[in-house]
DNA sequence: ACCGGATAATAAGTATGACTAAATGCGTTG
DNA sequence: CAACGCATTTAGTCATACTTATTATCCGGT
């Protein structure tokens, strides 16, 4: 009458064999959490009964909740027990937070906060950059755009050029906030645009425009980069829109 | 010969009931690590070591790291130990990690790098809420500005005001990612107002650029919402920096 | 002398079970 | 009916045993 294990089927994701077990706990649960799987103000399953459940100790549980709620997704208390709390306390721009978002279907809202984020602080970053950086970050930007060039995105080396070329870029403006703020969101919206890849080919070369940010750049003419910069995000915004 | 409890005299800060033992740890030793007193690539004790001086099960303490670890400052592998991450990966706009690196002396740098981050951010948004608020949202921004007005900012109840109306504005963008980092951000800076008010008496009244801002949000001017934002946050490093 | 694979030592990871403490809610009592 | 206190529930903490991943060492082969 009864499965000798458990019920539901849906165990634990252990593919992922560098976080522990601790790790994919936290990992399942904070998609389910971002997901919208369980609402805000839910209350979920006390630390035995998961455990139990889930053939798991209450340890590893335990551990995985220290890992949401310092990410602020939930919050624990004695008798209460562990509940999602309110969207507005979560810690959105974490970046796990961030990957767990975009690993289902990121809601459409989502998609444009975040590029109206991207819209305030890179072309801001571009132009700081252009005022700040060093001949050596130069250097590496431009043969970063040779190797951009040489391969192209759609080859993995291709990309890490590409990402090298905005990573050196940003690290530029050395405000360290900037720095891992952008990359948090990059590395988040890069997901978004290799899952859209899919549907839409890409429509257009990206290297001339990085070539004219690069120039800007060169000639340290902040408000020149600015607009690249933004140039460059509204592109990978269209790519992922359908336009219109 | 030797004194009965532990020998450093540094035990765990307790004195925050709210914060079970585990976030006591997590708290102590995340300050410990963002004020430099651990290096980068410093191992840390092993867990039995560490709970055998500092009186507390190992439990307790794996939870600590757990929450350091989410926050991207500590890493643990088996074997090797658990050791202090590379600063460029530490989450510094984790709003803990904020609040650790406030509550000692944070560095000259890290003010000025989440000054720039600000003066990048809070316009724009001052800018996106001007376009979008609502008349409701309006209305509460406005109450604010009487509340300020009545009881001074010195008093606990024209603070709350003051943050009553700038959280209001950030809400009126709509943006959630923007409202999480900038309120994060403003918390965090508001300790360092605080504590430097000690040293410096507050050499102007805010009330008058605030109206100002609340003006342009209310006939919907973005640029003058925009400039007024920028002005008012000029001001506030004005504050914190003794000029020239 | 050097390379490479077995091996041992180490520290984190996981599991279990017992006990503590803090909330909450309920039931009793004034 | 309200306030108080007690019982219950659930997270918090502790102790211990055991497992696994990783690194370093050692040994033998080339």
């Amino acid at each position: 009458m009864s499965r000798s294990k458990e019920q539901g089927g849906d165990a634990i994701d252990r593919s992922d064999k560098s976080l522990r077990l601790h790790g994919s706990i936290a990992r399942d649960l904070g998609i389910a959490i971002v997901t919208g799987k369980y609402p805000p103000g839910h209350v979920l399953t006390s630390e035995v009964d998961f455990a139990e459940q889930n053939h798991i100790s209450r340890t590893a549980y335990r551990e995985a909740i220290r890992i949401l709620a310092a990410k602020g997704l939930v919050e624990s208390r004695p008798k209460a027990g562990t509940k999602i709390t309110d969207p507005s306390r979560w810690h959105i721009l974490d970046p796990d937070v961030l990957a767990w978002t975009f690993e289902g279907e990121p809601s459409q809202a989502a998609i444009d906060d975040l590029f109206e984020l991207r819209l305030i602080i890179e072309p801001a970053a571009a132009e700081i950059a252009a005022k700040r950086r060093s001949g050596t970050q130069l250097a590496q930007m431009g043969h970063a755009l040779e190797e951009m060039a040489k391969h192209t995105l759609a080859s993995p080396l291709g990309q890490a050029a590409d990402q090298n070329f905005h990573t050196t870029l940003l690290k530029a403006t050395g405000n360290m906030a900037l720095i891992s703020l952008a990359s948090t969101i990059s590395a988040a919206v890069r997901w978004t645009t290799i899952y859209k890849q899919r549907k839409r080919k890409l429509p257009r070369d990206p290297l001339p425009d990085h070539r004219v940010l690069f120039d800007a750049v060169a000639d340290g003419n902040g408000p020149a980069a600015r607009a690249a910069m933004q140039n460059l995000i509204e592109l990978a915004l269209a790519d992922i829109n359908p336009p219109a």
